[in-house]
DNA sequence: TTCACCAACATAGTTAACCTAGTTGGCTTG
DNA sequence: CAAGCCAACTAGGTTAACTATGTTGGTGAA
């Protein structure tokens, strides 16, 4: 399921639940399926799966809790102070992912046009 | 170093790290020492250690340059910290700006070097 | 029935190892 | 001397394994 970009695979999977739980899918209150259950589902390893809830731990869109569970956060829990934070997070995952295709873009676009032309750019 | 509180050492060694940096002790543009030095400074594994920065990364403290190290960022390049959310609407229409743009030109890019000499790198 | 124990499963933290890739500097070779 | 190669060091990503701890449900004994 973790598609091969630039982008690693524990952002990738952090992208995906966070897009779910913005978009109504995962509601507020429900569990996420736990990291096994991730781990087969996304295709990859333990590690990966909880580096990502790690990282939608870090903003506070889901709240682990030992022994049950990780639960999508309540939106009244979750007041607009500490949904700025998250959503700059989005958005700087969001540029990240625009740098690296930008460069590959960029790279590719000096490769053809140097065999044709001679022009380099750095 | 790491003490035996209820914090976990990562988050342990990113508060010392953050300390460092809003205390000025790690001034903007200066390097962090090496994931190396800091597991041995701090007494944890590298991995600890990885995450830790990894935190901070997260955060947009700093910036990891792969080869080089990783580095302060200044404080004019991140004025993020607690601003509006104005600010993040517009940044927000700003990056779904750049993403369909960039979508179009890789679009482009793959006909066009498909069509003449097939050339993929990936 | 109720209590105690236990097995299974969950998150969480930590460690070690391996791989990729970029940077740098020194050394060798032409 | 200059170019190129190579070793060492860097961040970054991934995996596997282990430990700790909390929850839950079942089982068996009192």
């Amino acid at each position: 399921m973790v598609k091969n970009t630039g982008r690693p695979g524990y952002l990738q999977i952090a992208d995906d639940l966070r897009a779910q739980i913005n978009g109504g899918s995962l509601a507020p209150g429900t569990p996420l399926p736990s990291t096994a259950q991730l781990a087969d589902q996304y295709d990859a390893s333990l590690s990966v799966v909880k580096m990502a809830v790690g990282i939608l731990r870090n903003e506070g869109l889901v709240i682990g809790q030992q022994g049950k569970g990780v639960f999508v956060r309540d939106a009244d829990d979750s007041p607009a102070a500490g949904d700025t934070a998250g959503e700059v997070a989005e958005l700087r995952a969001a540029v990240q992912d625009l740098s690296v295709r930008l460069a590959k873009v960029e790279e590719q676009l000096a490769t053809s046009t140097t065999r044709r032309s001679g022009h380099s750019s750095q």
